[in-house]
DNA sequence: GTCCAGCATGTAGGAAAATTACAGAAATAT
DNA sequence: ATATTTCTGTAATTTTCCTACATGCTGGAC
């Protein structure tokens, strides 16, 4: 989180960039304050507190505590090491686990704070669901769609910009569309949640925050890895959003009841037979 | 905070024990709940709630969320935390991503006693790859294969028995086969990665040890995740392949030294411009 | 140089949630 | 049996947060 906040302070407007240096500088006190006196302290303005919070996926100011204590308490002892070029093979391999487990951390940590009721209810009620991705996301898409399959719901993944704005064109109120990105910048999937909004379905992006798609999408999954620049292919923030896609299905598997989970068992004992 | 709660629990009047007892059973949905919520959640009212708060030297109900998610959040309520039916959505997704967090930890412990050095040679030296998986485990060859295909090698991902079967079939020396399995009991990837071997190529099994897929194959990267019974789908030890596979391209590229570097830099400026 | 569009910021009113005041019920002691 | 103390719930009060709208500023077009 507050990583987070550092890294995005330079994107920030003057009053909001306030905001962020006083809650970098007294993160503890600003976990305790109250919406009026971060706005008196940081010398700006409540709504300008309010919009600097949204900026960073919470919902409002309400969730802004909670997820600044639950930053400042946990173990900080998965300090992240960069991957050098003369690390053995072994040592680079156990570098870039940490790395995923840090990112876990870190998506662990931003759980409380999304959207997750209203998204699991949307997918309960959904006449489809419909999961796109491209790239690497791709993948993410078609494992999310070939999971939530086994809950019984009609599922699609979509992993190319046609397939995807076609898609957007004729999504129907009551279609769930998931997006996936990673940068969350592609214009076409920021264009395609747009479309698909416009025409009633529920959207949900599963990105980066403050970016086109996030902005976009009706409800917003936040998945901001801290990626290894040494590194160049998002894997832990791939990891994350499998990592998420996961415990919304489980969550919804809770919600749908024993039909589902029975479903789960039944797909599970139709390949123990194999 | 909770122990305290348990352990002054006796001392409380009925309505305030009541809330008591709630809070004790359901930690993580209490500490994201309103006054009003808790309330009625606990069968007792608005002003209970609060002389319970007081009773523990808090100020009020506004202080019980922080007090309580900077309890929830203490590295020792990290180990093992079954899903269970009456889970508020929240909760169990965050349950989900401790197990894979949980997983990822043990895959790490393992990592140094893998054969990571002899895996990432022959990949070095490969013709081509062959990744193959069926089911969930064929999104993870899928994934693997467009993750390596960026280093520059040639790279093919299977992902149905008889494209499997097939390849196995007409494998040659050079080649490297790496068979992904949650159970490693399918008998036709067992059979496919004996074939393979006596071929003359590498054959590597990314599976549980002691299976038939990890007697067959030449090189074992053990993926034992501790899965949760109550989740019917091998979520968590997915994750850890992927994870392993994701630290694999690392050391190969380490391995491979600037050329590799260079190509994924490439393909990362690739998309840079989109 | 002037005007307009778009964005960032602040003001004020309204909604929601937490807290307090008070009164009734239960339990115990006299 | 009654009085007193303790406990509990209803209703009003206050605090806190959020939203609608107005204002001022910056940057680009004519």
């Amino acid at each position: 989180m507050l990583d987070l906040i550092a890294q995005r302070r330079g994107t920030l407007g003057p009053a909001e960039r306030r905001v962020a240096d006083w809650v970098l500088e007294h993160p503890r006190r600003a976990a305790r304050m109250r919406l009026a006196e971060l706005a008196a302290a940081s010398g700006s303005s409540e709504p300008t507190v309010i919009r600097f919070c949204r900026r960073f996926g919470l919902r409002g100011f309400r969730d802004f505590a909670p997820r600044m204590t639950e930053a400042l308490s946990r173990p900080a002892t998965y300090v992240h090491h960069h991957v050098q070029p003369d690390d053995a093979p072994v040592d680079a391999a156990t570098k870039v686990v940490d790395a995923s487990i840090q990112a876990l951390f870190a998506i662990r940590a931003q759980v409380a704070s999304m959207p997750v009721q209203a998204v699991v209810d949307a997918l309960a009620r959904a006449r489809q669901i419909v999961f796109a991705g491209l790239g690497a996301s791709g993948h993410v898409a078609a494992d999310a769609s070939h999971k939530f399959f086994r809950l019984g719901l009609p599922c699609t993944a979509l992993t190319d910009s046609p397939s995807i704005l076609q898609y957007a064109a004729i999504a129907e109120p009551g279609d769930v569309f998931l997006v996936t990105s990673h940068s969350g910048r592609w214009a076409e999937l920021a264009r395609a949640a747009a479309t698909a909004g416009e025409r009633g379905a529920c959207t949900v992006a599963l990105t980066e925050p403050g970016t086109p798609l996030a902005d976009a999408a009706r409800f917003l999954l936040p998945c901001h890895a801290p990626e290894d620049t040494n590194v160049y292919t998002p894997m832990s923030s791939r990891l994350a959003q499998l990592a998420l896609l996961d415990a919304l299905q489980v969550a919804l598997a809770l919600a749908m009841g024993d039909a589902a989970v029975d479903r789960l068992r039944r797909s599970k004992d139709a390949l123990q037979r194999g």
